[in-house]
DNA sequence: GCAGGCGGTTCATTATTCACACCTCTGGTT
DNA sequence: AACCAGAGGTGTGAATAATGAACCGCCTGC
């Protein structure tokens, strides 16, 4: 179920922006595993320089060669940068917060974001690891991801974030066939209070869902209007990523999209 | 001696910018293991997308957690963007391709890479692994880091990777004393045929060297007075990035430095 | 000086990984 | 068409590596 490796590849989604370091202790408390299982962990992904621990503080964090992975990827597989470009323009369209993310195992890596210029606006923390079932992003994922991959997120145990969170199963697909339908998502407070979002599929060169490009706005300033209007615009967007990634969108969203024109 | 965990996670630095796709069979050749004990960790490294698989070629590549991790770090701990600035700085003086790396557990990790102006000019890899001991930046690194540390360095087996690559510990210990003296450290095709390296230590806020900026040249265009030249360049430009860090290189480093006005 | 926190280590128990075999599928050759 | 070679992936006893409680030395704040 979990191998050693797993748990220890866990180990990493505790660093966030908000907690950039931690001790051995509270890594151990936090992973609910033991002091000297962490330790070696730690130890092993010091060895790779996936963390590097302070000398005088002793404490772990982000190591270099999350840097050089990342480079890697981007020389081979570039996609941040033009991701860019896109969430700027519709950044200055919305004047909200814009944000994408690629689907990375079980949960979708942010890998970009560009802030409102609004006085009020949303703001995301930078490298979190966003669950697919309590955000926009990740409801749009899902309803254009295989149906089995489906079955089994939906299947595990689904964490709540806020009061408004839904973690029942049923309702979800009940949403992820809406998104489906409206090929677009909406999540109204399910993963942070007061933020509305709405997101659209990116397709990867196998007609599924590979990220999403999504608008985050503070949800008192929601509008139906307002909901009508972005979600065209995130449409539009994912659908350039999708192209400028070398993959085209399905048929079967393209269709509906009265807007197909080059 | 090597746990699981580190035995996956050296299967991450096989994805390099010239071979960014590969399958089971060939990583499980590589890394000298079984395919089953492959096939597991590569699902490990896929369930926190730390990889991802191809639906159609079936072969793995980096994936979008990398990016994240990455965002996370820079986020936290903003390097890479600085560093461009110092390098294409250094590029401008230069003509010649400029280069940072961080120590990442037992190697460097490029972290940045501008390249030469020259008509002719070095053009490296993004996302290397570079091996201390035939890296100007690796003796530059290993001349300020603990004593135990360079032994437990140099005691491993040294690859050897052109016919100028010394492999001998204690002509390599000779090297890095040498370069502790210069505070430079120069490598004369020991890495990559043709290619001469110079470079500096950055130094953390422990005192130690923490990376390196380096120049990298096409070899027969060197000449003492450029070597000299490019020395003094470099290491200026490494204090430089040390002072931005926040860290001071040690006094037994500037003191030797008559160019020590801020 | 003592209590409680920390990072780190040790060692017997135990669960996991390992290596080999095998299966299926694809793509090229005869 | 038959075939073979290599691909990705999956089971199974034997061996190895992970585990976790106790423990150590260190530091800070009572």
């Amino acid at each position: 179920m979990s191998s050693t490796v797993d748990k220890a590849l866990g180990l990493l989604a505790y660093f966030t922006q908000t907690h950039p370091e931690l001790g051995l202790s509270e890594l151990a408390r936090r992973a609910g595993a033991d002091k000297a299982t962490v330790h070696r962990m730690l130890g092993a992904l010091c060895k790779h320089g996936m963390l590097e621990q302070d000398s005088s503080t002793k404490l772990y964090r982000l190591g270099a060669a999350t840097l050089r992975l990342a480079r890697n990827r981007e020389a081979s597989f570039p996609i941040a940068m033009m991701i860019e470009g896109v969430l700027n323009k519709l950044t200055a369209k919305t004047g909200e917060t814009s944000h994408a993310s690629m689907i990375a195992g079980n949960a979708l890596a942010t890998i970009g974001i560009v802030e409102g210029t609004s006085a009020i606006h949303v703001t995301l923390d930078a490298g979190e690891s966003l669950p697919f079932h309590a955000t926009a992003s990740g409801i749009a994922c899902l309803a254009f991801m295989p149906p089995e991959r489906v079955r089994l997120m939906l299947s595990r145990k689904l964490a709540s974030f806020t009061e408004r969170t839904e973690t029942s199963a049923p309702v979800l697909q009940q949403m992820i066939d809406l998104a489906y339908v409206q090929r677009i998502a909406h999540s109204d407070q399910s993963y942070e209070a007061d933020v509305y979002g709405i997101a659209a599929p990116v397709f990867g060169s196998d007609g599924h869902a590979c990220g999403a490009i999504a608008i985050a706005t503070p949800a008192h300033r929601m509008t139906p209007n307002l909901k009508q209007l972005f979600g065209t615009v995130v449409r539009d967007a994912a659908i350039e990523v999708t192209r400028k990634l070398g993959a085209e969108p399905p048929q079967s969203y393209l269709s509906r999209n009265r807007k197909a024109a080059a």
